[in-house]
RNA sequence: GGGGAGAUACCAAAGUGGCCAACUGGGGCAGACUGUAACUCUGCUGGCGUACGCCUUCGUAGGUUCGAAUCCUGCUCUCCCCA
């Protein structure tokens, strides 16, 4: 059976160099699972690996798309589960890395069928939400589906919006489409999570940002900055620039702030990782340790296989 | 040297006799998460305790009062104006 090398862990943390040295070990591919590498109008803010990196090891969804596209986990789960199980005809193992919690387990789990809103249903309901707000927002979600409506956080209006949209276009309640199944996939994998010590991780996450500016963030964010409702740009690294951009802050405060945000993201996803038990976790520095976790449960399965 | 303003929890900042362990924001910590998720949302944040609660806090030392972060006095420090 075909093996699927996940290397997660919080921002900043060192996940690519350890995946690259896993990918030349096992002459493999690398897929990305960042929601903002995907952007090629995006580089230095997301962390893309240098040139070098992408070229001496083959990866895949990297800067694939535009900051003006839409995306979301459901095509990306298509995508890369077709592109995982294209490249096993000629590879194995195969790693997939990144940041992006929810795209990790897409991969890992999949995902429910859930028709995609049109950008008609999308700018209705938002629309009327910001004539009507939360709480008529809350009441219409009530009537179309009250048994989400007794169990979504009633103060998220994006969760409450999308539930709207969703009864809206097809008529159904939004429950009828959750039905929270697990996809059984046609290979293993193996959950390899990179962590420290939370000061060090600080110390990192800070350094990193530092070297971001030094690159050339500043001009980057510059470039990007007349799409700056996009979506795709409400992202760590840009927004607060935006914000200095907009007048409304210095540039040292806007920097701080990016350290700050970073923090607050690596924490987020840490609460994610945290209740997947079966990530195996290691320091960034621990790579001899890795490898030989991972070749003693590649090891093992063989046997299992073999009886 | 003279005059004025002020010192509140990690930071900022309300509170100006009892409803104050102290509004609010930030930060920090914890959590939720099914399609634009690096999003969005929630809880906690003096100490001890699961909890009713108990203990120690509002520069500092005293005082007034049944009761003080709030009133009075001394001291220390900070800021502003005049010299």
């Amino acid at each position: 059976m075909n093996t699927l090398i996940v290397v997660l862990g919080p921002t900043g943390i060192g996940k690519s160099d350890i995946s690259i040295q896993l990918a030349r070990k096992y002459s493999t591919d690398i897929i990305s699972a960042d929601s903002r590498q995907f952007f090629r109008e995006l580089s230095i803010g997301t962390a893309v690996p240098p040139k070098t990196d992408l070229e001496s090891v083959c990866h895949h969804f990297i800067q694939t798309r535009s900051i003006h596209d839409y995306y979301n986990v459901s095509e990306y789960e298509t995508d890369a589960i077709d592109r995982i199980n294209h490249l096993f005809k000629i590879k194995n193992p195969v790693i997939l890395t990144g940041g992006s919690m929810m795209y990790i387990d897409t991969i890992c789990k999949g995902i429910d069928d859930i028709p995609t809103v049109t950008p008609e249903i999308r700018d209705e309901v938002i629309g009327w939400y910001e004539d009507n707000g939360l709480e008529a927002l809350q009441q219409r979600l009530l009537s179309l589906d009250p048994e989400y409506y007794s169990i979504v956080d009633l103060n998220n209006p994006k969760r409450l919006l999308h539930a709207v949209e969703i009864c809206q276009m097809t008529g159904k309640t939004f429950t009828s489409f959750r039905k929270n199944t697990v996809r059984e996939r046609p290979f293993r994998i193996i959950k390899i999570g990179i962590n420290q010590n939370r000061e060090l991780l600080y110390q990192r996450i800070n350094y990193r940002v530092e070297q971001m500016m030094e690159a050339g963030l500043l001009d980057e964010a510059r470039s990007v900055y007349p799409f700056k409702s996009l979506n795709s740009l409400n992202t760590v690294g840009y927004k607060e620039l935006f914000s200095y951009f907009d007048g409304d802050i210095t540039l040292d405060e806007a920097v701080d702030l990016v350290r700050r945000n970073s923090r607050k993201y690596a924490r987020k996803q840490l609460t994610w990782f945290r209740r997947d038990k079966d990530i195996h976790w290691f320091e960034p520095t621990q790579i001899q340790e890795i490898i030989a976790f991972i070749e003693q449960e590649l090891n093992e399965h063989d046997k299992l296989e073999n009886h």
